[in-house]
DNA sequence: GCATGAATAT
DNA sequence: AATATTCATG
């Protein structure tokens, strides 16, 4: 510890609030810096230690997507240069944003249409370099000012629901890592990136923080289109909302993968969707496989008398789990893509024929862990017609997905903090995948990210010992957080009021369509997959002779509709 | 240690 | 009912 940091903090380990670089209200503040320009990072970085910070660095965008792709740094802001060599600053920035961190735009030329798209993508700020030290200094505001904005909404959303509470006592009390009001640790723990990388958490911790999981309402990560509730704390979203876009996204890349290659992860991946977790696809996959999926517009006005799980009670562990099986859900798929679906489902045919008899040994990750990867089903079965626009058949045709129709809730960044003219909300209209709530993409968020000091009788300080300690990082350079000095000029103004002349504000308030409403015109065919498996099976599975004594559970579990009834 | 998927919790 | 989380498994 620097002796810079000991001043900052009193015998007891405490975050001493008056010594603290963002003045005891945010422990630490994490910027990446993404840029190439070397004079400018080593410039940047400087500056940003001395008023506390913490850096890590990259030169490229590609570099800081990995970074966050395994989603094992903490990082509040990002500052990005426009001009990455690889061109993929707006990638980039779109992962930022859909992870809720504060992402400032740089550029050395000023460009009125980068300016626009990096707003309307959703950038914090478009600015100029070089960044006055000024503004550095109060970076730090930004996510005070989410972090209390998150807040706010949580409090709001907790007297909306009463019946609900989120803080299991009995796991507060055995983990007294946190403080009985844990607010903090929720407001990460809501993000929705609490995600597979949360095995690198230490397991001791994991145990610890994995509880508290309170029913969480639900986000759509897809259209963004939280309803506009002037009310703002109303609407706090957490849980994933599976969308008819994103479960298309969803089919999209089930389809691309195909039968028994359907992995969590893989999906996760063809989808894209950078605030997804793999957790969220396995759940939305094992729904699917069931057949148990139903879109939103669906599931008001469909009931399914289907006796899905008559067999509840006991249902024992298969040993017998199947990998990689896609599931057979009604779905739609965009128009563009049909013939090529139509083409793989030829090829792949129907996933449940083997599903009695020989799905072990061609699915079974048995021994060798490649098998899976090789994997090709061994027939091919013409199917007998697709219904492709057929209302009668097709439930979907019904309900067109209407993704754009919402309005999204605004999470205003600023709330006014950089003064009202122009920078109201750069997030307006920004992309489809923003989390609502997730913050930080910091898979550790379980582990306190911010011991932010705003009611004494909260504070919950403890160190955060695995910040920025990750080896992951590839290629990242990480600046240790140090005194250094800077040759920035000087702008002396009102902290809460500082607006940079080099500051473009954003202004589409209205803009509230994200880049899927273009994607959603192609959303009009769509395949029966239902129908389909129907067929496909119909025409006599080659093996499907006498079940086993296994059979009862696989029955149970994926053939009791169509498949079992055809057999 | 890790991804997976069935089971179960909320 | 939908989604999240747990946990046995390989």
């Amino acid at each position: 510890m620097s002796e810079e940091e000991k001043l900052q903090t009193n015998t007891e380990g405490i975050y001493n609030p008056m010594g603290a670089p963002f003045y005891g209200m945010i422990e630490e503040v994490c910027v990446m810096l993404v840029d190439h320009d070397e004079k400018f990072v080593n410039e940047m970085t400087d500056l940003l230690k001395s008023y506390g910070y913490k850096v890590t660095t990259v030169d490229m965008a590609s570099t800081a997507m990995s970074v966050l792709s395994k989603g094992k740094t903490k990082i509040d802001v990002m500052i990005i240069n426009a001009n990455s060599p690889d061109q993929l600053s707006f990638q980039l920035l779109a992962q930022a944003v859909g992870l809720n961190i504060i992402s400032l735009f740089v550029c050395d030329e000023h460009n009125a249409l980068v300016a626009m798209n990096a707003l309307e993508d959703g950038a914090y700020l478009y600015l100029k370099k070089p960044l006055h030290e000024e503004f550095v200094k109060y970076i730090w505001q930004f996510v005070l000012r989410e972090i209390k904005r998150r807040e706010e909404v949580r409090d709001g959303l907790e007297e909306n629901r009463d019946q609900i509470n989120i803080g299991d006592t009995n796991d507060i009390g055995n983990n007294n890592i946190i403080g009985e009001k844990n607010i903090l640790i929720n407001i990460e723990e809501q993000s929705n990136n609490i995600h597979e990388t949360e095995n690198n958490v230490l397991s001791n911790e994991k145990y610890k923080l994995r509880k508290k999981r309170g029913r969480k309402s639900t986000k759509k990560i897809n259209e963004g289109e939280n309803l506009n509730c002037p009310n703002k704390a109303i609407k706090y979203n957490i849980c994933t909302e599976w969308t008819t876009d994103l479960h298309a996204k969803f089919m999209k890349a089930v389809h691309q993968l195909g039968e028994g290659r359907c992995f969590p992860l893989e999906i996760l991946k063809l989808m894209n969707v950078p605030s997804l977790t793999r957790m969220q696809v396995a759940s939305h996959l094992q729904k699917c496989r069931r057949n148990n999926w139903r879109a939103p517009d669906e599931q008001k006005s469909i009931r399914h008398p289907l006796g899905q799980g008559s067999s509840s009670g006991s249902r024992q562990r298969s040993s017998y789990r199947k990998f990689g099986t896609m599931p057979r859900l009604l779905t739609n798929i965009p128009n563009l893509q049909q013939q090529q679906y139509n083409r793989d489902q030829t090829r792949r045919g129907p996933e449940f024929l083997f599903s009695t008899i020989n799905t072990n040994n061609i699915f079974s990750r048995g021994g060798s862990s490649t098998q899976q990867q090789l994997y090709r089903p061994p027939i091919q079965i013409q199917p007998h017609y697709f219904n492709i626009n057929n209302s009668l058949n097709n439930p979907f045709l019904l309900t067109q997905n209407n993704a754009a129709g919402g309005l999204q809730e605004q999470h205003g960044p600023l709330f006014g903090m950089l003064g009202s003219q122009g920078l109201q909300d750069p997030i307006i209209g920004s992309s489809n995948y923003r989390s609502g709530l997730a913050f930080n993409c910091w898979d550790h968020h379980t582990q306190n990210l911010y011991n932010l000091d705003l009611n004494a009788a909260v504070v919950t300080t403890y160190s955060g010992s695995t910040i920025m300690s990750d080896t992951d990082i590839e290629n990242a350079t990480i600046h240790e957080l140090g005194a250094a000095n800077t040759n920035f000029q000087q702008y002396i103004g009102e902290p809460n009021m500082f607006v940079p002349s080099n500051i473009v504000a954003a202004s589409h308030a209205s803009d509230t369509e994200g880049c899927d409403s273009i994607e959603n015109e192609n959303y009009n065919a769509y395949l029966d997959f239902n129908n389909m498996d129907y067929h496909f099976q119909n025409p006599k599975p080659p093996s499907a002779n006498l079940p086993n004594e296994h059979d009862s559970e696989f029955d149970q579990v994926y053939s009791d509709d169509q498949v079992s009834a055809s057999i």
